[in-house]
DNA sequence: ACCTGAACACCGTTCAAGT
DNA sequence: ACCTGAACACCGTTCAAGT
């Protein structure tokens, strides 16, 4: 069978992107398999195979636009001429609400293995890293400073959502992580 | 078939760890498959099911077994009276060595999505931050300061591991983690 | 009571065969 | 050239049937 030449590959892209995505906000990571998309996009999975490399170049799209999407908020706070730290406390609250309000799309981005080290991806992650480390260069005063601050208080927003996702901490009856990032945030911005 | 009684209940669930365990440090947590473990263990697949409830049940012993083998470290550290952040460094130290040297159990411990949420497992988690929060009692001024600052360095230490887990920090290029982990600890524990 | 082996419902991935 | 459908080699999990 088979020629349907329905979409382009270009719109076939978009498509598996957009149904994937879906399917993740839906159900979360693991409802994320070849014949799911396919099957929402009304193709069939080895479809799948002739846009992307494997299953995690498809998780991949869709973590990409989940950064640029966390990007463009970034870059609306840094318009906005606010003070230094205040900017600061901005852009980690962006990320908490991020995983307040698309919870199973961060867990795509941020707490499930895949593979993929396309330069896209990493364009995209260092876009992200970029703006924190320019927000970060009036108090950390060098440039190396500022994007090693950058890489710590990415990781520490990351490690504190993570131990919330996992129950790891009970941050919900006792340390929120909002209150964490406040006083991690006390200390490191008080150069 | 069958009846072998080789082994005890408790034996097979030590059995069933072991092989799992040496699968882990062996081939990376996706080795952890149900016929893999049976196979070294000279049983079939169907038999974990009567120890564990579910391969998760599995991976979560292994992941208790590497969190007590933490602590026993940590508690280490905590027996020899260095000063309050001497002790800390070497806590995190501990945290970075673990990492580099079981590289594969760390990532089945902390960046593996697993559905656990036995007492044990719990029990685990909060003997390793009751330990760094006791550390941290002298600098942290009230017990609930300490439980909150536990939290974010280890989730500071955690987040960092993971990037470099994922390569999304160049770290071995640029920053390493003992570097930022440095630079963490010099801010975080001027107080 | 304990264990096996086969089965079920899934995966990711490949590829000959169709249009 | 593009897509399908079937196949392959795997998963986790269940459970009747054997000893």
């Amino acid at each position: 069978m088979a020629r349907r030449k329905d979409h382009t590959r270009e719109e076939l892209t978009a498509l598996a992107t957009k149904c994937g995505q879906q399917l993740v906000i839906a159900e979360g990571p693991s409802a994320l398999t070849a014949r799911n998309v396919a099957k929402m996009m009304g193709y069939t999975a080895g479809t799948l195979y002739n846009i992307f490399e494997n299953i995690d170049g498809l998780a991949a799209a869709i973590n990409i636009q989940s950064m640029d999407s966390f990007a463009k908020g970034i870059e609306e706070i840094l318009r906005h001429n606010a003070k230094p730290k205040k900017r600061l406390r901005l852009i980690s609250k962006a990320y908490l609400t991020f995983q307040e309000e698309e919870p199973y799309l961060w867990a795509l981005l941020f707490a499930t293995p895949i593979n993929s080290d396309s330069d896209a991806y990493r364009q995209a992650v260092h876009r992200i890293f970029d703006q924190v480390a320019e927000a970060l260069q009036p108090l950390s005063g060098s440039a190396k400073a500022a994007r090693q601050d950058a890489k710590i208080l990415w990781s520490t927003l990351h490690g504190i959502c993570l131990l919330k996702e996992h129950g790891k901490l009970d941050v919900s009856t006792t340390d929120t992580p909002e209150e964490l990032v406040k006083r991690f945030l006390d200390q490191f911005l008080q150069k």
